[in-house]
DNA sequence: GATGAATGAGACTTCATTCAT
DNA sequence: AATGAATGAAGTCTCATTCAT
């Protein structure tokens, strides 16, 4: 049993993501995801004050990776559309094929643990370090060939079809091949022209 | 005689809407509803079979009075563009002006609560029963005018950025003036041109 | 509703009788029992102080008409050993076609409810009343023809077998045909003997 | 490490058999039996699933002890009334000395619990497996000597009896010594002859 | 450092009893 | 007198957290 795994916190965080994000929060007993992290129950409170900081924690290294996949630069040589819909269609990509990961945040904004961490943070917070596109449009460069808008706008017309999207292809409703994640992303750049 | 009160009935639901938007399902004990709502514990199971029966009842009771304003007719003497718009800002003015509504809506629908009474039942369940511009768009009648999409496509290029949009308003993001609900209303619609 | 029925305590007792027997005392909440008589919650307050009270009744109620039959006089021209196996099969009869009674007064017994009202005090309680065997038995007179034993052993050797015997009928175990009875009413009889 | 302690476990089915010979099953709140068992509420539910595992777990424990001392051997060598009147006295003797194991049985025996764990299983469960002379009287090996019964009739008419005894012995309305256990055996092989 | 047995606060639910109608 | 809606004490069970090993 004594098992001196290099990385019992990984173990943690992975069993932590599993069951979170498939029954909730309140259904994942630390027990559980201690036998699910093949660790003692105690030694979850080794590395996480109480199970609060570990759904926090999860929620750090979630946004982290998804954040990677966001920041990856696009073609610059492209026109500007294009890499827009590159971008979203990365996006979707990842989240699509990350279904826990997506589940996970959704229930995590959803919840009163989300109410600080609000949802903005993860794809507006810092509108600086957003790959090319994202980042002139937020920042207002492309005022002139695009809407002007408030920021929440264009994060409402950008993300919130992607996670609508996301909700319908998670139960079921749709398959999201290369098409009809081009789609919505060319409807997306629409909705923001002037 | 002693017939059961509809006013304690009304007070349970009104007391679980409040305590469920603001702290979640399970940080509103039954305790704590009974006493918000101004009765014995006890009652309410005379009201609902458990916990779960009231919050789904509670889930048709909010839902029942989205629809209400969601189906509302549009003017139908007025061009289609100008009869979705109208029909946007109608939805979010009352979502912002109903945020424990909204919520708890998004909550239901985020937890194991709402995963057969899917989101997309609350407004696409009946495309035939949609106000004018809506039914139109779903059923694919204006599929020469505008793009001819799946419904689960249309479905996140108009509601995804409604809800996102709300949760922005709830998290003191942006408020919700006229004009920003229009230019929602507006990109959406931009999105669905061909 | 108001139903003015001149016998509420019998409706009420035989409602008991029947949830007592079929279910336990604590599977029969008063509101069912309310329910299967057809009466108020609150009416069955008005003829019994409590649950309790209600229990102590329906006991008093089945064991008399318990004793009545064993009360019925016996042929007192046959001879005594017939005398004493026809009151056996009158016994055994009457509780095997009252199953609800029997399993009344056996949960009763073995409750905390019976601990005062002793068993004994059913059969046994008033030698005097006896039918003609068993008074003359109990009483001693008959000591140079049986055996000379305590009461309480005259007791077990006799109603011992009665109530176990009506337990395997209960449980389908044996069907009580004449000659079964007489089998253990005989049985018992020679038990006795000196 | 931290091994379920076996004290622990034998802790609370000490205090199960006390509380609920004492007080029956439904007066015995899970939290007292806690207390007395001088262990915390939530380990009780380590042990057993739930209360009604504890009980038949109970059951089977105590039915156990029982079935100990009713199948040890005796004296072969004897006429086989002695073997029988020994074993009668052996079992009066063990449940007399074990008030707390016998009123737990009848409890048992008498509840929905034992429905399906029927009271013959106890005695007349395994017939091989008795001692000698009740193993012998009940596979009818012995019909020619005495009288040829079904089985629920010798049941009746040896363990009625027993039952009937103890439960007066338990009321206080007669002691149990040798001289008046052996007449009730004699009685009982008296009952059996032909 | 790791473990998991032990704990008890607190959640949900039932039901005997009351009392306004 | 009769009713049944209302009540809350009390019961069963879960699970986050602790701590001896």
């Amino acid at each position: 049993m004594t098992d001196p795994s290099p990385d019992k916190k990984t173990a943690i965080l992975s069993a932590a993501l599993e069951l979170f994000a498939d029954n909730g929060f309140h259904c994942a007993p630390v027990s559980r995801l201690a036998h699910l992290a093949g660790v003692g129950v105690g030694s979850i409170y080794r590395y996480f004050k109480d199970k609060d900081e570990l759904i926090h924690a999860l929620y750090e290294q979630v946004s982290n990776s998804v954040q990677e996949v966001v920041n990856q630069p696009c073609g610059e040589a492209q026109p500007l559309r294009d890499q827009f819909v590159d971008f979203m269609v990365r996006l979707l990509s990842y989240l699509d094929a990350h279904p826990r990961e997506f589940r996970f945040l959704e229930q995590y904004y959803h919840s009163p643990f989300g109410i600080e961490k609000k949802r903005t943070e993860l794809f507006a917070g810092q509108v600086q370090d957003f790959p090319q596109p994202l980042a002139r449009i937020f920042s207002g460069e492309l005022a002139g060939e695009l809407k002007s808008l408030p920021i929440p706008l264009y994060h409402a017309l950008i993300f919130g079809p992607v996670s609508a999207l996301l909700n319908d292809s998670q139960a079921g409703l749709i398959t999201l091949d290369q098409a009809t994640m081009s789609s919505l992303a060319e409807g997306c750049w629409q909705a923001l022209q002037n």
